[in-house]
DNA sequence: GCCAAATGTTAGGCTTAACGAACAATAATG
DNA sequence: CATTATTGTTCGTTAAGCCTAACATTTGGC
């Protein structure tokens, strides 16, 4: 029913391999201490122990002030926990009633104490979804790379009709602004136009036909491809 | 949506409550570092230790070699956690289609990383249930005492109609040869006869009128009401 | 009622995950 | 390219939770 490695990591460590994994999924950015102590909200001097312990234990690659990457073995934890945390964030939007924008606290909890056969139910129940409800693909049980496709708003041609693939889901407030606007992941737009210094996308809906400004850290977390 | 006390505790801290309170939920036996270290699996020095700790943060009240009781605050965490992981239980069945005897350990982790949130949620999910898969009544959010009511099968007359009430968590195994048997919360049966140095009790169920010989293990697991 | 057995407590260690302070290495700036 | 600023590492400490071993108290058998 799955296929992945059980976690016997503390949820710590199951922590910093899902945001390494994370972190280089939707861009290319080398993943340091500091982006990670900031990202987890510890100091760097725990960051550099931690990753240290990892590099031991064989699941992360690193030398002494060295970028950090993921081994094989490390790579297949951190996708079953970016697995468990989509399924788990599908779960309580699809199930149990919950806002785009309050899934991610609790399932960043929650993603320590399931056990594999609960995701497997889960995902069962849910009908093997492939997206979570902010467009992000929930890896398959095995683990198989899956191609993120998109870029960032802010850097798609003006004048190009786009869909929404996935929107950051880091901030809460700003997904209830998106909200608002009616934005969400298979939204169609045209982007009108990027103002350079006041770092301002102009988008237009379609279906309503509006038109909306965004700011760059908005536009920043709306990836969109081409339709 | 949940009028309990958000435990900030640990989760051993969360797991001690839970059973002092659950321990004294369906008999009066006195509840003693002993056996809370044999039922958490820990050593007495832990139990102690840990106690001391809850008896100076107020939740319960112990003096040296004394007994344990909870203090009304420790009883209102104790509460909230049977009730999370009563309705954890009762969700594993009822939503993923678990097994009674699967369930008892998922919700023992579980029960620590839920939020208030999800459970009024499960709880509204699953249309306010007042007994879990066990039969082991769900206690209200606001933590109202609820009277249990039955006895042993171990103690029950001989001769007498009753019904099932409960049935201990505590041992899967047993749980699976129960289904075999046909016995389930609301099962219906007359208890034949108590034979004493045997151990063994025989019951009659209703329905497929079936005569099964219970050991003592079993006939204390199972308790019982007259119908 | 005394003494041994059972039960509970204390003390000392270990591990994990966090911190701050001091230090080391690398990167950026003039 | 030298110096400063930024970034990363090491080390000593703390707090939980667990352990074992030694000790204290209570209980129950005689
Ligand atoms: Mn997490
Ligand atoms: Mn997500
Ligand atoms: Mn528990
Ligand atoms: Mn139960």
């Amino acid at each position: 029913m799955d296929g992945m490695p059980v976690s016997d990591l503390s949820p710590a460590a199951q922590d910093y391999l899902k945001l390494i994994w994370s972190a280089t999924e939707w861009s290319a950015t080398p993943v340091t201490i500091g982006v990670m102590a900031e990202r987890l909200g510890v100091r760097p001097s725990t960051v550099s122990d931690g990753i240290k312990k990892l590099a031991r234990q064989g699941l992360v690659a690193h030398a002494p002030y060295g970028s950090i990457e993921l081994t094989d073995a490390g790579r297949e934890h951190a996708v079953a926990m970016v697995r468990r945390h989509r399924l788990l964030e599908t779960f309580l939007v699809d199930v149990l009633g919950y806002g785009w924008d309050e899934v991610h606290d609790e399932a960043e909890v929650l993603e320590h104490a399931v056990s594999d056969k609960l995701i497997g139910r889960l995902d069962r129940k849910l009908g093997h979804p492939t997206r979570d409800p902010h467009g992000d693909p929930i890896p398959a049980p095995d683990g198989k790379p899956h191609a993120p496709e998109g870029t960032q708003l802010s850097a798609a041609a003006a004048g190009g009709t786009v869909a929404i693939t996935r929107i950051s889901d880091a901030d809460p407030q700003m997904l209830r602004y998106f909200t608002q606007l009616g934005l969400a992941p298979d939204t169609r737009l045209t982007v009108r136009e990027h103002r350079p210094y006041a770092d301002v996308t102009t988008i237009r809906l379609h279906g309503p036909d509006r038109d909306i400004d965004l700011g760059a850290s908005a536009s920043d977390a709306i990836w969109v491809v081409a339709v």
